[in-house]
DNA sequence: CACTATTTGTCCGTATGTATG
DNA sequence: TCATACATACGGACAAATAGT
């Protein structure tokens, strides 16, 4: 038993809030999904799962059925358990070295679908982030992105009106960066803060996992030539399919390549 | 019944794969930790939150019995379930903008214990990264970083051996920045991956968070002045006690500040 | 002071899910 | 597949503490 160790053993406690089988089942995955386990390798026999993880070999078959049918496995009598996952570490990543025009780029290799255009009044910590009054009226957008037709990223954007060329249409069809370009608003800099939230029931049919799936946030707010925040943005991606790349040096300067 | 909503309610789902009363405590819990339902506020009465969210009073009651046993809040006969928690909304953030910098302040400022250290094979996916032979040990170091006793950083690593200098006791009292530049080793540039995971039995435990509950996890490689990969790292935060915070300019040259 | 409504604590019986051997 | 044990979840019933009338 080599594939398993003594932490993955240690994952599976049976006084947690959660079914053995699960535990199991998260452990299997995980380690399919960080390439641990490629697609090809031949798992051990339920029988020496279940002794390895002290459970029961019922235990062990729930959990790998449930690997199967999302596909991660296949399985079949005298054949054993097969990892059929392929391994692919190449995802959506926003380099942050250039990280607007890689914005463009990405915007060009995805689509966007609208979900919501309205004006609206911020709530009180967007109003805040903004700087305008809580009864000013702000564009609030709603939007998902796909890629390859699967959703990936959803975003829920509060923007300062600067002009007619932010139109239900023109979102349709093109990036908020192109339109604020058109606009002559040109994003001088982003303050964003990145962490991790739970899905809810909405993020969670709009992006396809299920309720309580971690999801990447991203909390920008965009400022313009003169410094003044024109754009709130909460953004949610699946960690599957988009993460965050960055590339850093220590030197106190650094210098971007010209495009 | 304005302290919870529909939101909350959507929560609570009989298919998912953890107990409805576990389910419960979590939509409570983050409510509290959260600051919208803050110290003294009276909670419905156990009837009314049965019914609100379509479960027995038995359930809500385990729920909150497991509350009160964290502290949460109080409960007493007659007199209904008070919220005891204070909130604080503080939370760590890592400035991007000179990043290797700001991780030493963050280690004066927070306590490191030491959960593991050993000499190991490592897994494909970090051999790969570091690019030695899977049957080469490296150092493998697992840590939990503190701030004011309360843990919020996991950290696994893998360490290509550079020296004496990385042991067992100067871990303990060490940040590994500190050891590196100790043993000549500067750290020219990172390599880093920012996603969001599912914290498994270990993490939870680890980090005092609910099994499945989101985390910020960054996979960050590191390179010495010649441009080699010495050292893999897998780090998973808190959301509620650190998040990831960067200022980004649109400009092609970034001028960092010198210290 | 008693009376009452409210709320939590405790217990029962039952059904289903989980896990073992 | 079966028998067994335990956890989960339900509805219901009653007791005990609390607060207000």
């Amino acid at each position: 038993m080599r594939l398993f160790n003594a932490e993955d053993r240690a994952n599976l406690r049976p006084d947690q809030p959660a079914p053995l089988y699960h535990q199991l089942y998260l452990v299997v995955k995980r380690k399919i999904e960080g390439g641990d386990l490629r697609q090809g390798t031949l798992l051990p026999a339920e029988k020496d799962i279940a002794v390895f993880f002290n459970v029961s070999r019922i235990t062990v078959k729930r959990a790998l059925d449930d690997l199967e049918a999302e596909g991660y496995v296949s399985r079949h009598r005298g054949r054993g358990t097969h990892v059929t996952y392929k391994y692919e570490p190449k995802v959506l990543r926003a380099p942050l070295n250039n990280m607007l025009d890689s914005l463009r780029v990405m915007s060009r290799e995805t689509q966007v679908r609208l979900i919501e255009f309205a004006r609206v009044t911020p709530p009180p910590a967007v109003a805040e982030a903004l700087r305008v009054e809580a009864d000013q009226t702000v564009e609030r957008v709603v939007r998902v992105r796909l890629s390859e037709g699967l959703p990936f990223a959803h975003y829920t954007s509060w923007t300062i009106p600067i002009g007619t060329g932010m139109e239900h249409e023109a979102l349709k069809t093109h990036s908020r960066l192109d339109l604020f370009r058109k606009l002559g608003v040109h994003l001088q800099s982003v303050d964003q803060v990145l962490t991790a939230v739970a899905a809810d029931t909405t993020l969670a049919q709009r992006l396809v996992v299920r309720v309580g799936d971690p999801l990447l946030q991203v909390t920008r707010i965009a400022f313009d030539q003169r410094g003044r925040p024109i754009d709130f943005l909460i953004a949610c991606y699946r960690p599957d399919r988009f993460q965050y790349h960055m590339k850093l040096s220590s030197s106190d300067v650094l210098v971007r390549g010209k495009r």
